[in-house]
DNA sequence: AGGGCGCACTTGTTCGAACAAGTAACCGGC
DNA sequence: GCCGGTTACTTGTTCGAACAAGTGCGCCCT
């Protein structure tokens, strides 16, 4: 954070987030913020650029903009990591390895991972639990040249991105997630001690170094009475995308 | 499209469909850019931040930016509207009202559409198919003042949003979406003809005016086989959120 | 051959300026 | 009282410039 338009950034969303500017309240013009924090129209723009992607405040030409939400959304690392997102709530994440075994990379690992050849990817089963309840089946596939440092990590082990980060300096930066419900079926149901026709939300993501290199792809089936999410969006931004689904030949 | 940045988003996003760029290729220098296409350094940087909020290219300090993607995410439009967005995938999008009343408003309804007092507000249920096949149960509760304008809409108009901006010119500009799953229940199975206890996907959304006024919030519930959706982030903007259900008393 | 250093290149940040375009409030005429 | 135009304010767009910071490659030395 020591870019100076993060800084104006955060203390805007703090400003939003203590009620200094209420939800329907005006902010302030861009020239009035730029004097008050003593820098330049632009570094303002970027600043209140952020949080309008956000989706804390809109904006129209001519108009001031307005304070749109309070709460704003988690960071990138509380959405990748389970237990950062549990530790920010409050509540205490567990892991646990069910299985874990090198398998030959099938033509779905080879293309959502890029890899060159067909060599070997490692698979790794997890059940997660929010205080001591258990809300998720993790599957999960590593490419090739990370798997080493993932098979150090203990089992019982609550944040794998946290032990990647410690021991190889790995740094998640982009992820595409897949988002379908799916009925638990006979394992699923064992494993989250629930029904077999129960549905969960399953989230199936890719996730990618800055260079743009996969490092793992990963099939996550929450309850959802315990998990759900939220996606923010504007004419301006729009990540979020309604896809036909492959019983329709999409 | 006027302005000169979304042009040259729009003629990158081209180029990288088109193949010029492959996934992981490398991008050309800003400067490089700035040259070709005779507008100044910072012209391109807002041009190429937006690619890179819809995930289509990675950036570093320092290194050239990278394609992640080559297929771009859809426009806010086409996810707003179911019609719009089967008509950019070749489909064809059919829409049934099943029923449609006024109701007391409800201190949900107070609180989601930021109503003054608990008047009246319009529920509408439809049911929606593409290709014919049933695909969408759709429960949408519309604020007062835009009432009148959805009660003037044919029960089987295709696309409701369309209808509204030419009578209205109403625009949405902001949504907010939570996603979960759910059984269909005796009701849903009935509609979509799935069985009672097959998993559905729910989209709760609030949709806003780009002065923040909210217009709508609805409960759609699609089947899974049929729709699914994606989202794209990173650490520079993370429209996506884990949230806690409600049966864990978030 | 291998490792380390330095340099050229590239992206990130910030400033100041100017004009275009849209909004909203005020004011005057009917 | 209501309607419409004028006007001040605000956001959007674009330029040119300068420096900071990080990457990657080649070169040199060992």
């Amino acid at each position: 954070m020591a870019a100076r338009h993060e800084e104006i950034a955060e203390e805007l969303r703090r400003a939003i987030d203590d009620g200094e500017y209420a939800v329907g309240a005006l902010l302030p013009a861009e020239t009035g913020l730029a004097g008050r924090y003593g820098v330049s129209r632009g570094t303002v723009r970027q600043a209140v650029a952020a949080l309008t992607a956000e989706g804390l405040i809109g904006s129209r030409q001519g108009a001031r903009r307005v304070v749109l939400a309070s709460r704003r959304s988690q960071s990138f690392e509380e959405l990748r990591s389970f237990a950062q997102w549990a530790r920010a709530m409050g509540r205490r994440a567990s892991g646990l390895v069910v299985a874990r075994e090198r398998r030959r990379a099938t033509a779905e690992d080879v293309a959502r991972l890029q890899l060159r050849d067909d060599g070997e990817v490692l698979h790794v089963l997890r059940v997660r639990g929010l205080d001591g309840e258990r809300v998720l089946v993790e599957r999960t596939v590593y490419a090739d040249w990370i798997a080493p440092a993932v098979e150090r990590v203990e089992d019982d082990c609550e944040s794998v991105t946290a032990r990647l980060y410690q021991e190889t300096g790995l740094v998640f930066a982009y992820g595409k997630h897949l988002i379908d419900a799916v009925s638990a079926g006979a394992r699923d149901a064992e494993l989250l001690g629930v029904r077999r026709t129960s549905p969960l939300l399953r989230v199936r993501r890719v996730t990618t170094t800055a260079a743009g290199r996969p490092v793992e792809w990963s099939d996550d089936r929450y309850r959802p009475d315990a998990v759900n999410f939220s996606v923010h969006n504007s004419i301006g931004s729009n990540p979020l995308a309604r896809q036909a689904g492959p019983g329709f030949g999409g």
